[in-house]
DNA sequence: ACCTGAACACCGTTCAAGT
DNA sequence: ACCTGAACACCGTTCAAGT
């Protein structure tokens, strides 16, 4: 509001390359980005690369060349939401009316929710050494709500920041596999995870620390 | 030992097959089978029908023959293990001496440990209308144990057998992706899941149920 | 009755040729 | 500098032809 206009805005941190791209090939990249976001969406994370490229408009060499494989183009559609639930887990850690297990509990859900959006992301996500960017920004995430939960006493020391990701993935991945219909069962499976790793000491809330 | 030679073997109930084989058939089944067990054990359940094939010595359409899907030879190569877990369950529900949550406990270790002996498996049992003879026994086996801890009041009653089963093959998976090393990590992710299955009550041990 | 393997319809990935 | 698509090396699955 009262802030004057940036004079020299920093060149966009988050953009997907460092180096300007010619238009025709920034116009291939952002059209593989949103076919593959639709067929990933649709199909899941399996979805044939060569169908995400022809309905792109593109030869499948075009999707190699911006994607040198399949996880490359996964991390670029799903940047946008892992940043949103960094973000997410960056208020929730802020928020002063929240008992901090509530608040990791709270972005767990989150996180499950995300993860079970598009079929197969639990499971590229839980897999070592891909989508590293993403597991970086997760990690912490999940170390900035859980370690505060850990001080106060409501959530078990011995739990890591990975257990707790790993484990909670494999809750968004059960969650895919649940019978038809079964809406509830996402929360179910959740809240034993949950209650596996609380305390059970509550703390006043509102108590400084 | 002193037991005296059956005279009239009952039909094997657990035969692969209803109707005898041609002898041709019949080898060429067993080792189909036994290519297969090596593969999976080898490569994970993804491993090439073709291969497994090859190795048996037969043809591909004879592979089909026998097993119509990859299911039909998962489901054969896997019997036996599920059967011995079955049995265990048997035996830890029986026992005496046994905090019934602790047999709970005790048979979903087993239970990991045995999904997590051929790749891809834990992914295979929480598939869907697949499997089905293998989820049939395992869901028994698991209420077999699971209603006891919960009429003693030692494990939540809202956890049904089926989210019980599907969470702890979760697990599973979730070992199997764990960093290379992290020997303890399987105990560790069962861990927390059973904290969250118990109530905290423990009843003394051996009071008539 | 059972087996064989060529044929078919798909994949992902690479790379020589174009613009 | 970037794009194209044929070519390659794989899959799973079927089925006409053999024994």
């Amino acid at each position: 509001m009262a802030a004057p206009p940036e004079p020299d805005p920093a060149p966009a941190r988050t953009a997907p390359r460092e180096r300007p791209l010619r238009a025709d090939a920034r116009r291939n990249y952002e059209r593989l980005l949103a076919e593959a976001r639709t067929a990933f969406a649709q199909a899941g994370t399996e979805a044939s690369l060569e169908d995400i490229a022809r309905r792109a408009g593109v030869g499948i060499g075009t999707l190699y060349r911006h994607f040198p494989d399949r996880y490359a183009l996964m991390e670029a559609v799903f940047a946008a939401g892992i940043a949103a639930l960094c973000a997410e887990a960056e208020q929730l850690s802020a928020d002063p009316a929240l008992e901090a297990s509530e608040a990791l509990a709270g972005w767990l859900g989150s996180y499950v929710a995300y993860a079970t959006t598009y079929g197969g992301l639990s499971g590229a996500l839980a897999e070592q050494g891909r989508m590293t960017s993403c597991h970086d920004i997760l990690s912490g995430a999940a170390a900035l709500l859980l370690v505060p939960a850990q001080r106060a006493g409501s959530v078990r020391a011995a739990a890591s920041p990975h257990d707790v990701l790993l484990l909670t993935t494999a809750v968004a991945w059960a969650a895919e596999r649940l019978p038809e219909g079964d809406e509830e069962g996402r929360g179910r499976l959740l809240g034993l995870v949950l209650d596996g790793l609380r305390t059970g000491h509550r703390p006043p809330p509102g108590r400084p620390g």
